[in-house]
Order: structure tokens, then C-alpha cells, then sequence
DNA sequence: CGCTTCGCTGCGAACAGCTTGCAACAACGG
DNA sequence: CCGTTGTTGCAAGCTGTTCGCAGCGAAGCG
């Protein structure tokens, strides 16, 4: 469906304009990847190789500029898997993600699983989570298999 | 109370030791801020500074392999605060961390609260979560007053 | 439709945090 | 005290990200 995808770079673009930005190539083009990537987790560098193929001096410094201030927009939002990873996706999908410290596969979590959670934080802590920022770690049920005498302790 | 400390601290050697590792000055010197450390959250560099102190030519890469090699024994773990920092701390003071987006203060919770969590992540979908891997975000006491209207969107 | 403004971009340099290859060194067993 | 081999200092290097700058071009205006 094409239509629905570029009806929703027509409004990310939109909304940059409604702030004072301007709409140039480059971000139209970043912005497009960033609406192909959607249902995967793409870091700025994988969004820049992306973007380069079809534009290829489009810098990477400026896919990170362009993150920013999508982020600054509410469009985008980032979240740092362990180890240094932070992946980039629309905060129309916001969901929490688990990351195996064995092999690294990434599970997809509703955020209402977390409610209980932000609950307990903010009553007994006064603190406000936003469970979304970070990947959680542990280990995933086809590495449970092979790790449970073990324990994990493969680095993330 | 030196004389606790100092207990940890041969018990550490000993274990290295029992292991196939060799104690040496630096080891030695390591091992001992770490624990001079313990109810902080030190990143590797600090821990490298302050060891410096008193040996100045250990060098950083050395911190950074002995704190390996710790980790491998099980005496030591570390933590991703989100943004790239990671700190190191004794396995035997767990611990959930709490970071604030906001001002980068640190809420320690007792890891118990994880619990309901660990057991809904265990039963649907057969993750084993390790919690205190990662540091999970939000907006702490302090800063939720200022922020009510806004919400969080500080850097992370 | 061309001018002006100033936000955006490419580029290179720089930075933080961490890892690695290597040769010298020193801990421990004998 | 010697040899083995794990450990270390050092420098180089790598990844992911940021920054300063000068030039370009989008958008507003006449």
C-alpha cells in the first residue's frame, strides 16, 4: 500500500513546516526511510546507509541532525538497546523491546505489560517511567534452552 | 570498618586465583577501588582515575580487561545507564537503576519490585529478564514537578 | 520572478568509550 | 632461582555520535 505510507510522509513533512522547518530533499528522503523501516529497528547508521543508496552525499551527520529534530517534533522517539545500539522509530509504535544478551534478537512487547510496573515506580518512588527509552535484557526463550545450567553471561 | 573491606578484598584475589588468574599489584589495586566503590555506580573510567591515583601508570585498557575478567568470575557486573555510559558494581549488591532523562540522578529500587514482571515476561513470552542489566528510564521526583505540563524530552 | 534571509547541509575534525595487537614483564609452580 | 605463560603498558584503532564552518538553497517578500 503506497498510498498510506506517503500520506504519512506528507504529514511528517507537514508538521516540520508547521514548526518553521524547511522541507528539503534530504529530508524527505530521511524521513521516507525512516516511514520504510517502520516495523523494524533501525539505528542511524543503518537509516543513513539506507538513505545513501539513493542519495548517496547525504551525510551521516545529517541523518543524526534530522533524527534530533524529529525527535524534537514528537515523531521520532529512540531507544538504546544494551551495548551502545540505539534505534530510531516512530512514536505512532511505541512498544518495548527485549533484547537477548546471548543473540541479541529483539522481542516486541506491549507497553501495557509495564503498567503494573509504572504503577509501583510512581506511587512508592515518585518516579515517572517511561519504560520505552531502554531495552530490557535477559535471555530469550531459544538461548534459555542451551543456557539453563548456565545462566546467561554472553556480554550486551 | 577496614578490616570488612579488606576481607572482600582477599576473597576476590582468592577466587581469582582459584580460577587461574595471577594477582598482581594492578589487580590488586583494581579490585580494591572497586570495592572502595561499591555503594556508587562508577563507570570504568572513573574507576580508572581514581586507581591512577595511587599507580599512575595503570592504564585504562588494564581496568577495563581486569573488570572482564571480574565479570567472567561473577564478582562483577555492569549496568547501561541509557546514552553510553556504563558502570560497574559488585554482583552481590543487585540492584534496579533508575535514571532520570531529566537530570541524570540515579533512584536505586530493590530488585523484588521486578518480580510481577520477571514472572509475566517468563510466562508469555518465555524471556528470562534479567533486570538490573540495564538501567530503565524516566523522570525522577524532582524533575516531574517542573516537567508536569511538558513531559520528559531531555537526552538520554 | 528574482532577492534576501537564514535554516539546512556536506564535510572534516573531533570526541567518548571501548577494544586489540604486541612486546616486555612478572607471578607462580617447580 | 628458572621457565612458563598469564598479565600489562602502550599505541593504534574502531564505532557511534557531535560540532564548527562555509556554502547552498527553501521560503517569504516585493
Amino acid at each position: 500500500m503506497p498510498g498510506g505510507s506517503s500520506d504519512r510522509l506528507r504529514g511528517v513533512l507537514a508538521l516540520v513546516r508547521e514548526k518553521g522547518g524547511r522541507i528539503t530533499t534530504t529530508r524527505r528522503a530521511i524521513v521516507a526511510a525512516l516511514l520504510d523501516a517502520d516495523d523494524h529497528h533501525v539505528t542511524a547508521q543503518l537509516l543513513a546507509e539506507r538513505v545513501q543508496v539513493g542519495n548517496p552525499d547525504i551525510h551521516a551527520s545529517t541523518v543524526y541532525r534530522t533524527l534530533d529534530t524529529l525527535t524534537e517534533l514528537g515523531v521520532v522517539e529512540h531507544t538504546h538497546l544494551g551495548h551502545g545500539a540505539t534505534v530510531y522509530h516512530l512514536t505512532d509504535r511505541r512498544h518495548q523491546h527485549l533484547v537477548c544478551e546471548s543473540c541479541g534478537a529483539i522481542t516486541e512487547v506491549p507497553l501495557a505489560v509495564f503498567d503494573p510496573l509504572v504503577e509501583v515506580l510512581r506511587d512508592s518512588y515518585a518516579f515517572r517511567l517511561r519504560p520505552e527509552h531502554v531495552a530490557l535484557s535477559g535471555v530469550c526463550a531459544n538461548c534459555a534452552g542451551s543456557d539453563l545450567d548456565r545462566g546467561a553471561q554472553d556480554e550486551q
